[in-house]
This record gives C-alpha cells, sequence and structure tokens, in this order.
DNA sequence: AAACAGATTTAGACAAGACTAAAATATTTT
DNA sequence: AAAATATTTTAGTCTTGTCTAAATCTGTTT
C-alpha cells in the first residue's frame, strides 16, 4: 500500500509533466504547497522505489510504474467528480475538493461498479479525460481560448478545476464543456474576451481564458 | 481537524463502552490491533484534548465532547454502507471494510446528500442504529438469540458486523434485519441452535447466535 | 572569467503514532 | 497476607513526512 502522501507527489508529477514539461523540485513545492527541502526528500524516497527518476538539479521523470499508479489516482479523482455530480448532485465547483480526499480510499471494487453506474464515461464534469483501467488515457488536441481569433464557432472541451470561483462563474453563464460558442471580439491590452453563447454575450478575462480548452466546432 | 487515528481511538472507546462497559486499555489494543503501549500514549493525548476522561487502571470515559465525535464518526459509517448497499449494490458483507475507510473523509454536506437520498434512514445494512446528526441515537432493547427460548416467534433485529463469512452465510439463507423466524430447538452443550424461516430450518452455532440480536414478534 | 541570483540539496529538528522491553501497579491465588 | 499473575505504564526507539537554516550548485550577467 502506497502512503496518502506518495500518491499525492505521483499524481503532482503527472501534472506538472503535462502542463510545464520539465518537473522542478520547485514546481512540485509549490504545487503541493510544501517546502523545497521537503521534495528533495521526498524525490530520494520515490527514486529509491524506482517510481521516478532524477538527475540532480535538472528534475524528475515518471518511470512507467510511476506514471501507472499516477494515472490511477487521477482516474479515481475523474471518476469521483463524475459521480458526485451525477449521483449526488454536487455542483461542479465543489467535486474537486471532495475527490482530493476521496481519491485515497477508493477501492477497485467500487471504482467498477461506480464506472459501471455511470456508463464508463470518457471525461469528467470539467471535460478533463478519464484514464482508463490499463492506464492509458485519450490525448486531445485542442487550444486555450485566450488563443482563438475572434469570429470563430467553437466548442468548449474542458475547463480547468482549480478555481471553484471560476466554475461558479461560468457554470452561471451556462459554459459547460461540449457548449457551442463563438469568440466575439478580444479586447486589446489584456482586455477581456467576448463569446456569445445562448444568444447572449458574456466577458471573460485573459486570464480565466487561458484555463478555457476549446476546438473549433465543425460546421 | 482531528486525525484518522483519533477518530479511530473514540469510535473504538465508543463500542467497547457500548458492548463491554469499562474500557480497559487492553481491550482497546486489542480492539484496535496496536500496543497496549500505543494505546496509553493516546490516552493521555485524548485525556489532554478533554475528549476523554482517565483513571490510571481504572480504565477510560468519554466526555461529551468526546462521544459527540464518536457518534458522528459511527454515523459517517453506518450512512455509507447503507449508501454503498443501496446506490451500488455493494454486497453487505463487504460495505463495513469499505466504511472503515470512507467514514473518515465524508464531508458534512455530503453526508447530508447521502442521508437525503437514502431518504433520512434510521438504520444500516446489519440493522444498527444510524446516530442522528444531533449526536443522539436510538437505543433500542433487544435480547441475543442465543438466549431465547426456544418456539418462540421472533424478528431479527440487528446483526453484528464484524464477520464477513458470518454475513455471507446468513444472507444465503435469508436471515436479514427485519426477517421474523422461529427457534425450533436449542441442542444441550453449546450445541447449534435450529431456526426456522421461510419453511426451511437452519443450523446456527451458539457462538454466532450471540451476534445475532432479536426482539419478540408481536404476535 | 568572476560574481551573483536563484534553485536545489544537506543537515538537523520536530510531531504523530507506532513498537519493544522493562518497571510499576492491581488482582487473584494459595 | 504473601506470592504469583495479569494489566498498565514508563522509557527509549523507529518511521514517515514535514520544517528551517545553511551550504552548494547552475546559469546568467557583467
Amino acid at each position: 500500500m502506497l502512503s496518502q502522501s506518495i500518491e499525492d507527489y505521483l499524481k503532482a508529477i503527472y501534472e506538472v509533466e503535462s502542463s510545464e514539461g520539465k518537473v522542478s523540485t520547485s514546481a512540485l513545492s509549490e504545487k503541493l504547497n510544501v517546502s523545497p527541502a521537503s521534495v528533495t526528500s521526498m524525490v530520494k524516497k520515490l527514486s529509491e522505489r524506482k517510481l521516478i527518476t532524477h538527475r540532480r538539479y535538472q528534475g524528475v521523470k515518471l518511470t512507467p510504474a510511476g506514471r501507472k499508479i499516477a494515472l490511477e489516482i487521477i482516474r479515481h479523482h475523474r471518476l469521483i467528480e463524475l459521480y458526485l455530480k451525477e449521483a449526488l448532485g454536487v455542483p461542479w465547483d465543489k467535486v474537486h475538493q471532495e475527490a482530493e480526499k476521496w481519491e485515497h480510499v477508493l477501492s477497485e471494487d467500487i471504482e467498477d461498479r461506480i464506472d459501471e453506474f455511470l456508463g464508463y464515461p470518457v471525461t469528467d464534469p470539467h471535460g478533463s479525460p478519464i484514464p482508463r483501467r490499463d492506464g492509458t488515457m485519450i490525448m486531445r488536441q485542442c487550444d486555450a481560448l485566450v488563443d482563438v481569433e475572434p469570429e470563430t464557432l467553437v466548442k468548449v472541451v474542458e475547463v480547468s478545476d482549480h478555481d471553484p470561483e471560476l466554475l461558479r462563474y461560468l457554470g452561471g453563464i451556462g459554459l459547460y464543456p461540449d457548449t457551442e460558442m463563438t469568440v466575439v471580439s478580444k479586447q486589446p491590452f489584456k482586455g477581456p474576451i467576448t463569446v456569445k453563447l445562448t444568444g447572449k454575450e458574456y466577458s471573460i478575462g485573459r486570464n480565466a481564458a487561458k484555463y478555457i480548452l476549446v476546438e473549433k466546432a465543425n460546421n
């Protein structure tokens, strides 16, 4: 059995690897709210267990074994997020926080039952892909809303779950994964982006728009 | 926030108090699978936090604050047991083990949603009463099956969840809480007890019969 | 090429919660 | 009532995961 702490580190390493490429001690320190020294000592332990490789001052990489575990935890997390929403009506801005705790106590048996209940879903409530049991995950090609040219019809693919406040705002205007909308205009000088959905126009800050992933709608 | 360990101790103290009256260091040691010395040091900590009182060599008692917490954990445990059975079809001999982990990560919000989903239930799948949110619990008057005289019609009230094997056997013969059955005979010399339900007769060992609580059926 | 800033690691300490072995206290037996 | 036995507590250690402060390394700037 792995400790909760080890699971948290492996998940964090996976996520930093996905978003930044390089996984530095300081990035992990920040992500996990832990001192850099703590990261160093955990990195040493994970290396000894062959879950990651580490070159001093060069950052960290998951081994296949480490990646498998990270993806299992992420699978738990995302299945639970979706389950809480579908089965218990928990609003999408709250599911992340709950899943952070539950992901560590989910047995394989219950995981399977939840998966079946949900009809073997492919994405969580924020549009993030759910890793499969075998440790593979579908990767998609999509753009941040902030990079899309005006006048484009796009479909929302995924919204980052890191900021509940943002999720509440987006939920309020009806912006969820699979929603189609038109990028109306981009204000210059880091100004907001205007989108149109269900007939109305809304402003979305440049910063928030980095966390909304979209693809060109196919018509 | 209380540690999982502290929650486990308070729950164990509550349970030993209920079944044995006196809560000795060795009883807790056994219940929690921990050395007596470990119990002593945790007892010291819980006393300092005013969750229990302790007289050296005399055993331990929950304070009102400690009892409240114990009952909250037990409420979590029993709600989750029932939820797993009702919502996900987990068989009753497996829900206990899962609930042991989940009880520590259940937030008030999710607790309420589960309670509502289940229609504000009063007992768990084994017939144990579910403590209320306010920290009260309905106590029932009932007898162990082993103490019932032959020829009596009884209704099953509660079955201990401590032995999955026993639960599987009882489930197999259709013996659940609320089942009515007749005590046919008691073999002497610690021999088995014979009961009749749904027309058939079954043998139940004296030891198992200590863990089945019944009340006289009212006709 | 040296100096500096920033990142990383080392060294040493601490808290929680467990353990074993030994000492102290209760309880039961004779 | 003393001796034997059982229970509980003390003393000291270990592991996990964290911390701070100090030392070391890397890369960039001058």
